[in-house]
DNA sequence: AATGAATGAGCCTTCATTCAT
DNA sequence: TATGAATGAAGGCTCATTCAT
């Protein structure tokens, strides 16, 4: 493949990222990545032959965002304290609960409910588990630093993500208002910090 | 509607469980429940006349069951010791979490994105709340028996429920072993409560 | 066929009737029959088969009807003016070309665009042919007192028919005004006899 | 769309036209349609999503006949008497009236019966009138060269036009021999002008 | 006579996928 | 590479008709 056609490629999937978060996994057809993208049916097929191998791109590009935000926590690490950092990754995740429209989320519950068990593995664990290590480190650095106040930063850490997973579900299914989901983060801090309110 | 009407929408929707269970909600065609029923293609149009109307039979006929099962919880609360129903109360979710094949809950997330937002707050945050008054009641009762050590139980049933949900949700997108269930179920208990492993 | 059965099936006429009024021939169907008497479908199978063989049941009531009114007219033909009984004629038949809503008339050419060659020859051209004859007969009869001057009044007569049939189709196909037809039927009686406007 | 794709699309016409004569308007399927186009189901949608637009199309591509027609008349308005020109046009409208077989008529008048009434003024009353402008423009030229003998030709053309479309419907449900349609469409003439039988 | 649940043929429509250009 | 017309399988839905009760 050539570079026109890796570029080509890029485009794609920048445009399918958009069409994957408006409309979820289920409801795309290669014909609306094919009016997004303004080409061909037969030109999209090139490159892809089914939503499905479009979205696990469109997966590996996100994988490589979050990866390059955890890269640059973790050299932050070292500058800021952890409760600064611990307060900017509950941010990043109340963002990310509280984003119900264009969000890749439902997209990737919908794909994960459908889709071979081995991908999951590979494309999907990791997402979670990324987020998992990045709040490890805090909690562990907090704990190392006397910040915070953790028996386990690990089982800990664990425990946060659950929760924040069980409310971004909510949020998807339920609702849920951001008074609440304000009010149990707090919940989780208090656990181990002080926290002036 | 005679009473034969009745059993035969019954019968229907015992098979469409099975379907849903198995297949989650976007999967299932008419075809699919025609030929698990064993009936005629206009025979189920006489009954029902999407997979949209029948899945909403089938979450009523859950959360009849399920408030049947709180049901006998609550008149248990006085018999038993809290730590007791909480042990029950979690070894049920454990349950809910790791049955992974046939059961509904894949279908009521898929539901839970496509469908109309009114419809939602009938017929799915009930359940979920249903839960979270249980552990709530649970945990209050420990609380006041002095079983429990906690400072809000109402907070506290909140924080265990989303956790909950969350590893519902990454049993199902990710995989979960039995092991870190238990050992965050235990994590969560030993906030509050003497475990003696 | 007992009474009972005569009267009933005389009872799904008349419902039927205003149905066939209502949608025309070709939209209705066994069920809107069944619906319109609240009879059952089975129930509605012992009288009749089809829409088909209800409908010329309709049409032969109608007719019925039709002719009942003309042997009224034709004992009114000497007690009253020629000229009175023209215009009275063609008020009736103002009336029905006028009259959209409730009228079998589109249920009728429904029918004949799609019935056998047959059956139209027995159960359709005998209303046209009929209310020809009237208008003849009273043509004729003006013609001999002298209150009328044509050449010929059966020649006139089929003229006069085709223009009232051709006003009728007109007035269900593309709208016709009361104006225009007030303005046509009056230059058809301009032709013959003296008309103070 | 291409070159290509319009000459399709005159293709589905032109077959959809014998179709539509053939069987009416409410008969047809998109099934026949296939069918009679030799193209696959799919095939046909990209061109037309319903009988109805179809048929619109069809619709259009007469009037363009038509209207050639009309202009083809009207440039001989100065070149043949009007004698000549009103036997043209009654030749053609009684092989109109005669043409049972393979004519839009019949589904003209169903699509008439059920389709929305702003339609119907764009599409069909235009069919009527042009033909109806045609004959006023003929009466009146041979009223001016003394030719014809009548008050008023606008009035004698509607006339004239309903008693045409009477015959034509007539013709379509209930049969009318040739005989007869030459008796009466003599006797129309003969009320302006001189017959030579 | 009467009921109404049940059947299945038949039409409608969408979409992944192919292929000649 | 790129196009977009064409295909046909698959699912949705309706309705005339039957039949056990």
């Amino acid at each position: 493949m050539g570079e026109k056609a890796i570029s080509k490629k890029q485009y794609i999937i920048d445009k399918a990222t958009e069409v994957f978060a408006a409309k979820g996994f289920r409801d795309v057809t290669m014909k609306d990545i094919v009016e997004a993208c303004e080409i061909s049916r037969g030109g999209l097929y090139l490159y892809y032959d089914s939503t499905e191998s479009l979205f696990l791109d469109v997966l590996k590009a996100q994988d490589e965002i979050a990866a390059d935000r955890s890269k640059n926590l973790i050299e932050r690490l070292h500058v800021a304290s952890s409760t600064e950092l611990l307060l900017w990754f509950l941010k990043e995740q109340k963002k990310e609960i509280l984003k119900r429209q264009n969000s890749l989320s439902v997209a990737v519950y919908e794909y994960a409910f459908v889709c071979r068990q081995d991908i999951k593995k590979n494309s999907f664990k990791e997402n979670f588990d990324t987020a998992g290590k990045v709040l490890e480190m805090i909690l562990n650095r907090g704990y190392e630093t006397g910040e915070f106040e953790c028996e386990d930063p690990s089982e800990l850490a664990a425990n946060m993500m659950y929760a924040i997973e069980g409310m971004k579900i909510c949020a998807r299914t339920m609702g849920i208002s951001e008074k609440k989901v304000d009010k149990e983060l707090l919940y989780m801090m208090k656990q181990f910090v002080e926290v002036e309110e």
